[in-house]
DNA sequence: ATCTGCAATATGTATGCACATAATATTTCT
DNA sequence: AGAAATATTATGTGCATACATATTGCAGAT
Protein backbone atom coordinates (compact mmCIF):
# COMPACT_ATOMS: atom_id res chain seq x y z
CA UNK A 1 0.00 0.00 0.00
CA UNK A 2 1.10 3.74 -0.78
CA UNK A 3 2.22 6.02 1.76
CA UNK A 4 -0.52 7.50 3.68
CA UNK A 5 -1.30 10.70 3.17
CA UNK A 6 -1.77 12.52 5.74
CA UNK A 7 -1.84 16.17 5.12
CA UNK A 8 -4.86 18.03 3.56
CA UNK A 9 -2.14 19.44 1.08
CA UNK A 10 -0.78 16.13 0.38
CA UNK A 11 -4.12 14.60 -0.69
CA UNK A 12 -4.94 18.07 -2.73
CA UNK A 13 -2.18 17.39 -4.57
CA UNK A 14 -3.07 13.45 -5.32
CA UNK A 15 -6.85 14.37 -6.14
CA UNK A 16 -5.21 17.15 -8.55
CA UNK A 17 -2.69 14.98 -10.05
CA UNK A 18 -5.86 12.42 -10.62
CA UNK A 19 -8.05 15.13 -12.10
CA UNK A 20 -4.87 15.97 -14.57
CA UNK A 21 -4.31 12.72 -15.48
CA UNK A 22 -7.93 12.01 -16.74
CA UNK A 23 -7.94 9.25 -13.55
CA UNK A 24 -10.72 11.59 -12.82
CA UNK A 25 -12.12 13.19 -15.91
CA UNK A 26 -14.47 16.62 -16.13
CA UNK A 27 -18.04 15.83 -15.06
CA UNK A 28 -17.17 12.16 -13.13
CA UNK A 29 -18.50 11.52 -9.63
CA UNK A 30 -14.97 10.93 -7.71
CA UNK A 31 -15.05 8.79 -4.18
CA UNK A 32 -16.94 10.19 -1.10
CA UNK A 33 -14.91 11.38 1.27
CA UNK A 34 -15.05 8.41 3.47
CA UNK A 35 -13.58 5.75 0.84
CA UNK A 36 -10.57 8.51 -0.29
CA UNK A 37 -10.12 8.43 3.27
CA UNK A 38 -9.56 5.21 3.84
CA UNK A 39 -7.64 4.97 0.94
CA UNK A 40 -5.33 7.68 1.44
CA UNK A 41 -5.06 6.40 5.08
CA UNK A 42 -6.00 9.86 6.78
CA UNK A 43 -9.39 11.15 8.43
CA UNK A 44 -12.33 12.44 6.76
CA UNK A 45 -11.60 15.76 7.96
CA UNK A 46 -8.67 15.83 6.19
CA UNK A 47 -9.77 14.37 3.06
CA UNK A 48 -13.29 17.23 3.30
CA UNK A 49 -10.11 20.14 3.64
CA UNK A 50 -8.31 18.95 0.73
CA UNK A 51 -12.03 18.63 -1.29
CA UNK A 52 -13.20 22.15 -0.42
CA UNK A 53 -9.96 23.71 -1.15
CA UNK A 54 -10.12 22.20 -4.98
CA UNK A 55 -13.60 23.10 -5.21
CA UNK A 56 -12.92 26.84 -4.10
CA UNK A 57 -10.02 27.08 -6.88
CA UNK A 58 -12.91 25.76 -9.01
CA UNK A 59 -11.19 22.26 -9.93
CA UNK A 60 -14.36 20.60 -7.96
CA UNK A 61 -18.05 21.04 -7.43
CA UNK A 62 -19.78 19.71 -4.68
CA UNK A 63 -23.00 18.96 -3.59
CA UNK A 64 -24.76 17.20 -0.58
CA UNK A 65 -26.11 14.12 -1.34
CA UNK A 66 -25.18 14.52 -5.05
CA UNK A 67 -21.55 13.55 -4.19
CA UNK A 68 -18.17 15.34 -5.65
CA UNK A 69 -17.31 15.65 -9.25
CA UNK A 70 -15.04 16.99 -11.28
CA UNK A 71 -15.66 20.71 -12.73
CA UNK A 72 -16.39 20.46 -16.71
CA UNK A 73 -14.50 23.37 -17.38
CA UNK A 74 -11.32 23.75 -14.88
CA UNK A 75 -10.49 27.17 -14.56
CA UNK A 76 -13.60 29.77 -14.32
CA UNK A 77 -12.27 31.67 -11.64
CA UNK A 78 -9.07 33.73 -11.45
CA UNK A 79 -8.08 35.78 -8.02
CA UNK A 80 -6.53 38.77 -8.90
CA UNK A 81 -4.57 41.32 -7.16
CA UNK A 82 -6.78 44.54 -7.27
CA UNK A 83 -3.15 47.32 -7.76
CA UNK A 84 -2.85 49.10 -4.64
CA UNK A 85 -1.41 52.07 -7.20
CA UNK A 86 1.22 52.85 -4.60
CA UNK A 87 2.83 49.67 -3.53
CA UNK A 88 2.18 47.98 -7.23
CA UNK A 89 5.04 51.10 -8.34
CA UNK A 90 7.06 50.98 -5.31
CA UNK A 91 7.29 47.04 -5.77
CA UNK A 92 8.66 48.05 -9.30
CA UNK A 93 11.74 49.91 -7.55
CA UNK A 94 10.39 52.93 -8.90
CA UNK A 95 9.56 56.21 -6.73
CA UNK A 96 5.73 57.35 -6.40
CA UNK A 97 4.21 60.53 -6.67
CA UNK A 98 0.70 61.95 -7.70
CA UNK A 99 -0.33 64.92 -9.22
CA UNK A 100 -3.98 66.85 -8.42
CA UNK A 101 -5.20 67.58 -11.92
CA UNK A 102 -8.59 69.08 -10.87
CA UNK A 103 -10.48 68.97 -7.64
CA UNK A 104 -14.76 70.58 -7.97
CA UNK A 105 -17.58 70.15 -7.27
CA UNK A 106 -20.12 69.78 -10.38
CA UNK A 107 -22.67 67.77 -11.53
CA UNK A 108 -21.77 63.89 -12.18
CA UNK A 109 -22.04 62.41 -15.86
CA UNK A 110 -25.14 60.26 -16.52
CA UNK A 111 -23.28 56.79 -16.36
CA UNK A 112 -21.77 57.85 -13.29
CA UNK A 113 -25.18 59.58 -11.33
CA UNK A 114 -27.07 56.02 -12.61
CA UNK A 115 -24.42 53.67 -11.21
CA UNK A 116 -24.60 55.52 -7.53
CA UNK A 117 -28.28 55.72 -7.88
CA UNK A 118 -28.85 59.43 -7.20
CA UNK A 119 -31.04 62.02 -8.37
CA UNK A 120 -30.48 64.40 -11.39
CA UNK A 121 -29.62 67.44 -9.74
CA UNK A 122 -27.54 66.30 -7.06
CA UNK A 123 -23.40 67.46 -7.25
CA UNK A 124 -20.51 65.69 -6.37
CA UNK A 125 -16.91 66.30 -5.80
CA UNK A 126 -14.94 65.75 -8.39
CA UNK A 127 -11.35 64.59 -8.34
CA UNK A 128 -8.74 64.20 -10.97
CA UNK A 129 -5.21 63.16 -10.46
CA UNK A 130 -2.02 61.52 -11.91
CA UNK A 131 -0.29 58.75 -10.57
CA UNK A 132 3.33 58.87 -11.55
CA UNK A 133 6.26 56.15 -10.95
CA UNK A 134 9.41 57.77 -11.20
CA UNK A 135 7.89 60.92 -12.76
CA UNK A 136 6.35 58.97 -15.75
CA UNK A 137 2.55 58.73 -15.68
CA UNK A 138 1.56 55.63 -14.47
CA UNK A 139 -2.19 55.79 -14.44
CA UNK A 140 -5.03 58.29 -14.26
CA UNK A 141 -7.80 58.51 -11.88
CA UNK A 142 -11.11 59.57 -12.02
CA UNK A 143 -13.31 59.71 -9.17
CA UNK A 144 -16.36 61.40 -8.15
CA UNK A 145 -16.87 61.64 -3.99
CA UNK A 146 -20.05 61.83 -2.25
CA UNK A 147 -19.80 64.58 0.18
CA UNK A 148 -22.83 64.06 2.21
CA UNK A 149 -21.74 60.44 3.00
CA UNK A 150 -18.61 61.75 3.53
CA UNK A 151 -18.15 65.09 4.74
CA UNK A 152 -14.64 64.57 6.07
CA UNK A 153 -13.35 64.20 2.23
CA UNK A 154 -14.52 67.94 1.39
CA UNK A 155 -11.84 69.41 3.79
CA UNK A 156 -8.92 67.25 2.92
CA UNK A 157 -5.54 68.22 1.72
CA UNK A 158 -5.26 65.88 -1.78
CA UNK A 159 -1.63 67.32 -2.23
CA UNK A 160 -0.54 66.00 0.99
CA UNK A 161 -2.28 62.14 0.58
CA UNK A 162 -4.16 60.31 -2.22
CA UNK A 163 -7.60 60.57 -2.15
CA UNK A 164 -8.17 56.24 -2.47
CA UNK A 165 -5.07 56.13 0.60
CA UNK A 166 -7.56 57.97 2.63
CA UNK A 167 -10.85 56.87 1.85
CA UNK A 168 -9.30 53.30 2.88
CA UNK A 169 -7.90 54.43 5.90
CA UNK A 170 -10.70 56.33 6.86
CA UNK A 171 -14.14 54.72 5.48
CA UNK A 172 -15.22 51.46 5.63
CA UNK A 173 -17.59 50.19 2.96
CA UNK A 174 -19.90 47.85 3.45
CA UNK A 175 -20.45 47.15 -0.65
CA UNK A 176 -18.45 47.56 -3.56
CA UNK A 177 -18.00 46.62 -7.12
CA UNK A 178 -15.62 46.29 -9.64
CA UNK A 179 -15.78 46.80 -13.03
CA UNK A 180 -12.66 45.88 -15.91
CA UNK A 181 -13.17 47.72 -19.05
CA UNK A 182 -11.71 49.56 -22.06
CA UNK A 183 -11.88 53.12 -23.35
CA UNK A 184 -10.81 55.06 -26.28
CA UNK A 185 -8.54 58.41 -24.65
CA UNK A 186 -10.79 61.51 -24.56
CA UNK A 187 -7.84 64.63 -24.88
CA UNK A 188 -7.85 65.18 -21.45
CA UNK A 189 -6.71 61.64 -20.47
CA UNK A 190 -4.37 61.06 -23.37
CA UNK A 191 -2.36 64.38 -22.40
CA UNK A 192 -2.26 63.50 -18.75
CA UNK A 193 -1.28 59.71 -19.69
CA UNK A 194 0.82 61.48 -22.90
CA UNK A 195 -0.74 59.07 -25.43
CA UNK A 196 -2.54 59.96 -28.50
CA UNK A 197 -6.00 60.78 -27.87
CA UNK A 198 -8.33 57.90 -29.23
CA UNK A 199 -5.68 55.59 -28.01
CA UNK A 200 -7.14 52.04 -25.82
CA UNK A 201 -6.75 52.61 -22.32
CA UNK A 202 -7.49 49.36 -20.02
CA UNK A 203 -9.56 50.76 -16.92
CA UNK A 204 -10.64 49.16 -13.28
CA UNK A 205 -13.60 51.28 -12.29
CA UNK A 206 -14.38 50.93 -8.26
CA UNK A 207 -17.58 51.48 -7.32
CA UNK A 208 -18.20 51.52 -3.28
CA UNK A 209 -21.18 52.22 -0.75
CA UNK A 210 -21.40 52.37 3.19
CA UNK A 211 -25.15 50.91 3.52
CA UNK A 212 -27.39 52.50 0.82
CA UNK A 213 -25.22 55.42 0.61
CA UNK A 214 -22.38 55.52 -2.38
CA UNK A 215 -19.45 56.53 -1.02
CA UNK A 216 -17.60 57.05 -4.34
CA UNK A 217 -17.08 56.09 -7.98
CA UNK A 218 -13.37 56.03 -9.48
CA UNK A 219 -11.87 54.86 -12.43
CA UNK A 220 -8.23 54.40 -13.47
CA UNK A 221 -7.60 54.26 -16.99
CA UNK A 222 -3.94 52.96 -17.56
CA UNK A 223 -1.63 53.92 -20.54
CA UNK A 224 -1.38 51.70 -23.72
CA UNK A 225 0.11 48.63 -23.32
CA UNK A 226 -0.50 48.11 -19.82
CA UNK A 227 -1.47 44.30 -18.54
CA UNK A 228 -2.98 43.39 -15.56
CA UNK A 229 -1.95 39.50 -15.22
CA UNK A 230 -2.95 36.54 -12.53
CA UNK A 231 -1.83 33.02 -12.90
CA UNK A 232 -4.47 30.23 -13.24
CA UNK B 1 -23.82 38.19 27.62
CA UNK B 2 -24.09 38.03 24.83
CA UNK B 3 -25.62 34.68 22.52
CA UNK B 4 -23.04 32.36 21.95
CA UNK B 5 -21.45 32.32 18.43
CA UNK B 6 -21.48 29.02 17.43
CA UNK B 7 -20.78 28.84 13.83
CA UNK B 8 -18.31 29.92 11.59
CA UNK B 9 -19.77 32.17 9.63
CA UNK B 10 -21.55 33.98 12.44
CA UNK B 11 -17.93 34.27 14.14
CA UNK B 12 -16.73 35.51 10.74
CA UNK B 13 -20.07 38.02 10.10
CA UNK B 14 -18.94 39.24 13.96
CA UNK B 15 -15.61 40.00 12.92
CA UNK B 16 -16.31 41.32 9.88
CA UNK B 17 -18.83 43.52 11.59
CA UNK B 18 -15.97 44.83 14.21
CA UNK B 19 -13.82 45.77 11.35
CA UNK B 20 -16.37 47.76 9.47
CA UNK B 21 -17.46 49.66 12.54
CA UNK B 22 -14.00 50.32 13.34
CA UNK B 23 -13.27 48.35 16.73
CA UNK B 24 -10.69 46.76 15.42
CA UNK B 25 -9.16 49.55 12.74
CA UNK B 26 -6.83 48.45 9.70
CA UNK B 27 -3.19 47.68 10.64
CA UNK B 28 -4.36 46.47 14.47
CA UNK B 29 -3.57 43.53 16.11
CA UNK B 30 -6.98 41.36 16.99
CA UNK B 31 -7.59 38.94 19.87
CA UNK B 32 -5.94 35.64 19.73
CA UNK B 33 -8.42 32.24 18.74
CA UNK B 34 -8.10 31.60 22.71
CA UNK B 35 -9.44 34.54 23.67
CA UNK B 36 -12.24 34.86 20.79
CA UNK B 37 -13.25 31.69 21.26
CA UNK B 38 -14.03 32.04 24.67
CA UNK B 39 -15.69 35.59 24.19
CA UNK B 40 -17.81 33.87 21.65
CA UNK B 41 -18.75 31.03 23.34
CA UNK B 42 -17.34 28.20 21.01
CA UNK B 43 -14.27 26.22 20.09
CA UNK B 44 -11.07 27.65 18.68
CA UNK B 45 -11.18 25.37 15.54
CA UNK B 46 -14.97 27.18 14.91
CA UNK B 47 -12.77 30.92 15.16
CA UNK B 48 -9.77 29.60 13.15
CA UNK B 49 -12.07 28.67 10.41
CA UNK B 50 -13.83 31.88 10.48
CA UNK B 51 -10.46 33.99 10.46
CA UNK B 52 -9.24 31.80 7.85
CA UNK B 53 -12.18 32.61 5.63
CA UNK B 54 -11.71 36.28 6.00
CA UNK B 55 -7.68 36.12 5.37
CA UNK B 56 -8.15 34.67 2.19
CA UNK B 57 -10.95 37.32 1.23
CA UNK B 58 -8.32 39.83 2.44
CA UNK B 59 -9.61 41.43 5.47
CA UNK B 60 -6.82 39.85 7.72
CA UNK B 61 -3.50 39.30 7.80
CA UNK B 62 -2.19 36.30 9.91
CA UNK B 63 1.50 35.37 10.95
CA UNK B 64 2.50 32.54 13.40
CA UNK B 65 3.36 33.75 16.55
CA UNK B 66 2.97 37.66 15.27
CA UNK B 67 -0.99 37.12 15.00
CA UNK B 68 -4.09 38.28 13.26
CA UNK B 69 -4.08 42.07 12.31
CA UNK B 70 -6.63 43.94 10.47
CA UNK B 71 -5.45 44.40 6.68
CA UNK B 72 -4.32 48.07 5.78
CA UNK B 73 -5.65 47.67 2.88
CA UNK B 74 -8.93 45.82 3.20
CA UNK B 75 -9.86 44.35 -0.79
CA UNK B 76 -6.63 43.61 -2.84
CA UNK B 77 -8.14 40.63 -4.08
CA UNK B 78 -11.07 39.66 -6.13
CA UNK B 79 -12.35 36.66 -7.60
CA UNK B 80 -13.67 36.93 -11.06
CA UNK B 81 -15.30 34.40 -13.09
CA UNK B 82 -13.80 33.86 -16.36
CA UNK B 83 -16.38 33.92 -18.62
CA UNK B 84 -16.96 30.36 -20.88
CA UNK B 85 -18.25 32.48 -23.75
CA UNK B 86 -21.21 29.73 -24.30
CA UNK B 87 -21.71 29.77 -21.48
CA UNK B 88 -22.05 33.37 -20.39
CA UNK B 89 -24.27 34.18 -23.73
CA UNK B 90 -26.78 31.52 -23.02
CA UNK B 91 -27.16 33.18 -19.49
CA UNK B 92 -28.34 35.93 -20.62
CA UNK B 93 -31.17 33.83 -22.85
CA UNK B 94 -29.60 34.71 -26.23
CA UNK B 95 -28.84 31.97 -28.84
CA UNK B 96 -25.05 30.84 -28.99
CA UNK B 97 -23.16 30.13 -32.33
CA UNK B 98 -19.81 30.71 -33.66
CA UNK B 99 -18.03 31.30 -37.11
CA UNK B 100 -14.53 30.26 -37.93
CA UNK B 101 -12.93 32.56 -39.96
CA UNK B 102 -9.64 31.43 -40.38
CA UNK B 103 -7.76 28.35 -39.95
CA UNK B 104 -4.25 28.15 -41.10
CA UNK B 105 -0.72 26.92 -40.59
CA UNK B 106 1.84 30.31 -40.17
CA UNK B 107 4.40 31.87 -38.29
CA UNK B 108 3.07 33.56 -34.93
CA UNK B 109 3.67 37.30 -34.15
CA UNK B 110 7.08 37.97 -32.29
CA UNK B 111 4.72 38.86 -28.95
CA UNK B 112 3.06 35.37 -29.14
CA UNK B 113 6.47 33.34 -30.06
CA UNK B 114 8.42 34.74 -27.10
CA UNK B 115 5.27 34.13 -24.74
CA UNK B 116 5.60 30.75 -25.90
CA UNK B 117 9.30 30.29 -25.62
CA UNK B 118 8.91 29.01 -29.21
CA UNK B 119 12.13 29.09 -31.54
CA UNK B 120 11.89 31.74 -34.31
CA UNK B 121 11.17 29.38 -37.04
CA UNK B 122 8.55 27.42 -35.18
CA UNK B 123 5.16 27.07 -36.72
CA UNK B 124 1.86 26.55 -35.34
CA UNK B 125 -2.02 26.57 -36.27
CA UNK B 126 -3.57 30.20 -36.38
CA UNK B 127 -7.39 29.45 -35.47
CA UNK B 128 -9.38 32.88 -36.21
CA UNK B 129 -13.21 32.63 -34.64
CA UNK B 130 -15.97 34.93 -33.92
CA UNK B 131 -18.64 34.08 -31.25
CA UNK B 132 -22.39 35.63 -31.94
CA UNK B 133 -25.42 36.03 -29.52
CA UNK B 134 -28.66 36.07 -31.23
CA UNK B 135 -26.51 36.60 -34.49
CA UNK B 136 -24.48 39.59 -33.40
CA UNK B 137 -20.83 39.49 -32.97
CA UNK B 138 -20.38 38.71 -28.97
CA UNK B 139 -16.18 38.32 -28.92
CA UNK B 140 -13.70 37.52 -31.50
CA UNK B 141 -10.97 35.12 -30.98
CA UNK B 142 -7.25 35.06 -32.39
CA UNK B 143 -5.52 31.81 -30.98
CA UNK B 144 -2.33 30.01 -31.99
CA UNK B 145 -2.34 26.57 -31.11
CA UNK B 146 1.21 24.20 -30.95
CA UNK B 147 0.14 21.17 -32.54
CA UNK B 148 3.01 19.72 -31.37
CA UNK B 149 1.71 19.28 -28.04
CA UNK B 150 -1.55 18.85 -29.18
CA UNK B 151 -1.41 16.24 -32.58
CA UNK B 152 -5.48 15.89 -31.90
CA UNK B 153 -6.06 19.40 -32.57
CA UNK B 154 -4.61 19.51 -36.37
CA UNK B 155 -7.66 17.07 -37.27
CA UNK B 156 -10.03 18.80 -35.41
CA UNK B 157 -13.46 19.96 -37.41
CA UNK B 158 -13.81 23.57 -35.67
CA UNK B 159 -17.21 23.94 -37.52
CA UNK B 160 -18.34 21.89 -35.15
CA UNK B 161 -17.20 22.97 -32.05
CA UNK B 162 -15.35 25.58 -30.47
CA UNK B 163 -11.34 25.13 -30.06
CA UNK B 164 -12.08 26.50 -26.32
CA UNK B 165 -14.74 23.76 -25.93
CA UNK B 166 -12.50 20.81 -27.11
CA UNK B 167 -8.96 21.81 -25.39
CA UNK B 168 -10.74 22.30 -22.16
CA UNK B 169 -12.52 18.21 -22.54
CA UNK B 170 -9.34 16.94 -23.76
CA UNK B 171 -6.11 18.95 -23.05
CA UNK B 172 -5.57 19.48 -19.09
CA UNK B 173 -2.85 22.01 -18.89
CA UNK B 174 -0.64 22.42 -15.42
CA UNK B 175 -0.08 25.70 -15.87
CA UNK B 176 -1.73 29.05 -17.40
CA UNK B 177 -1.40 32.69 -17.19
CA UNK B 178 -4.43 35.25 -17.74
CA UNK B 179 -3.81 39.05 -18.55
CA UNK B 180 -6.27 41.53 -19.00
CA UNK B 181 -5.81 44.19 -21.26
CA UNK B 182 -6.81 46.79 -24.00
CA UNK B 183 -6.11 46.95 -27.98
CA UNK B 184 -7.26 49.05 -30.85
CA UNK B 185 -9.46 47.46 -33.08
CA UNK B 186 -7.22 45.99 -36.03
CA UNK B 187 -8.87 46.38 -39.58
CA UNK B 188 -10.25 42.61 -39.44
CA UNK B 189 -10.88 42.77 -35.75
CA UNK B 190 -13.00 46.12 -36.44
CA UNK B 191 -15.01 44.31 -39.60
CA UNK B 192 -15.47 41.10 -37.67
CA UNK B 193 -17.17 42.63 -34.43
CA UNK B 194 -18.71 45.41 -36.17
CA UNK B 195 -17.21 48.28 -34.58
CA UNK B 196 -14.82 51.39 -35.83
CA UNK B 197 -11.33 50.41 -37.06
CA UNK B 198 -9.27 51.57 -34.04
CA UNK B 199 -11.96 51.99 -31.29
CA UNK B 200 -10.81 50.76 -27.93
CA UNK B 201 -11.43 46.51 -27.00
CA UNK B 202 -11.08 45.09 -23.88
CA UNK B 203 -9.07 41.77 -24.22
CA UNK B 204 -8.92 38.69 -22.44
CA UNK B 205 -5.50 36.99 -23.21
CA UNK B 206 -4.70 33.21 -21.86
CA UNK B 207 -1.62 31.08 -21.96
CA UNK B 208 -1.76 27.79 -21.77
CA UNK B 209 0.87 25.03 -21.24
CA UNK B 210 1.25 21.46 -20.34
CA UNK B 211 4.57 20.52 -18.56
CA UNK B 212 7.19 22.58 -20.26
CA UNK B 213 4.88 22.34 -23.51
CA UNK B 214 2.96 25.12 -24.47
CA UNK B 215 -0.80 24.77 -25.76
CA UNK B 216 -1.98 27.20 -27.02
CA UNK B 217 -2.24 31.48 -26.56
CA UNK B 218 -5.95 33.01 -26.94
CA UNK B 219 -6.94 36.45 -27.10
CA UNK B 220 -10.61 37.46 -26.92
CA UNK B 221 -11.47 41.03 -27.77
CA UNK B 222 -15.01 42.15 -26.95
CA UNK B 223 -16.66 44.90 -28.89
CA UNK B 224 -16.52 48.50 -27.27
CA UNK B 225 -18.33 48.71 -23.94
CA UNK B 226 -18.35 45.51 -23.06
CA UNK B 227 -17.26 44.89 -19.07
CA UNK B 228 -15.58 42.27 -16.58
CA UNK B 229 -17.68 42.45 -13.62
CA UNK B 230 -17.10 41.27 -9.85
CA UNK B 231 -18.45 42.40 -6.33
CA UNK B 232 -15.76 43.02 -3.91
C1' DA C 1 26.74 46.10 22.29
C1' DT C 2 25.94 42.20 19.45
C1' DC C 3 25.18 37.60 18.56
C1' DT C 4 23.23 32.99 19.65
C1' DG C 5 20.29 29.78 21.34
C1' DC C 6 16.21 28.72 23.84
C1' DA C 7 11.65 29.39 25.58
C1' DA C 8 7.20 31.22 24.82
C1' DT C 9 3.33 31.89 21.91
C1' DA C 10 -0.11 32.28 18.09
C1' DT C 11 -1.47 30.10 14.29
C1' DG C 12 -1.69 25.64 11.50
C1' DT C 13 -3.29 21.14 11.20
C1' DA C 14 -4.69 16.12 12.14
C1' DT C 15 -8.07 13.16 14.40
C1' DG C 16 -12.37 10.95 16.22
C1' DC C 17 -16.70 11.82 17.16
C1' DA C 18 -21.36 13.70 16.81
C1' DC C 19 -24.90 15.87 14.72
C1' DA C 20 -26.89 19.09 10.90
C1' DT C 21 -28.51 19.65 6.32
C1' DA C 22 -29.52 19.04 1.61
C1' DA C 23 -30.73 16.19 -1.91
C1' DT C 24 -31.82 11.91 -3.73
C1' DA C 25 -33.98 7.32 -3.53
C1' DT C 26 -37.56 4.50 -1.85
C1' DT C 27 -41.74 3.29 0.01
C1' DT C 28 -46.39 4.04 1.10
C1' DC C 29 -50.73 5.83 0.40
C1' DT C 30 -54.55 7.44 -2.38
C1' DA D 1 -49.95 6.27 -11.83
C1' DG D 2 -48.95 10.07 -9.10
C1' DA D 3 -48.29 12.36 -4.87
C1' DA D 4 -46.70 12.45 -0.26
C1' DA D 5 -44.13 10.70 3.50
C1' DT D 6 -39.87 8.59 4.82
C1' DA D 7 -35.28 6.58 4.64
C1' DT D 8 -30.75 7.04 3.01
C1' DT D 9 -26.57 9.19 1.97
C1' DA D 10 -22.78 12.55 1.06
C1' DT D 11 -21.26 16.71 2.38
C1' DG D 12 -21.11 20.50 6.04
C1' DT D 13 -19.94 21.75 10.49
C1' DG D 14 -18.75 21.93 15.64
C1' DC D 15 -15.90 20.34 19.37
C1' DA D 16 -12.03 18.64 22.36
C1' DT D 17 -7.61 17.37 22.07
C1' DA D 18 -2.98 16.90 20.65
C1' DC D 19 0.87 18.05 18.32
C1' DA D 20 3.46 20.88 14.53
C1' DT D 21 5.70 25.03 13.09
C1' DA D 22 6.96 29.68 12.40
C1' DT D 23 8.33 33.80 14.82
C1' DT D 24 9.19 36.66 18.31
C1' DG D 25 11.57 38.09 22.14
C1' DC D 26 14.30 37.27 25.99
C1' DA D 27 18.40 35.57 28.38
C1' DG D 28 22.80 34.48 28.56
C1' DA D 29 27.29 34.23 26.24
C1' DT D 30 30.88 36.58 23.70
Amino acid sequence: MAEALTSWQAVADEVLARIRRRDWAPGDLIPNEVDLAGEMGCARTTVNRALRHLAEAGYLERRRKAGTRVALNPVRRATLRIPVIREEVEARGAHYDHALILREEGAPPLAVRSLLHLPPDRRLLHVVALHLADGAPYAHEDRWVDTETVPDFATLDLTQQSANAWLVQNVPYTRGALALSAMAADPDTAEALGCAPGAALFTLERTTWKAARPITWVRLAYPPGHRLTTDL
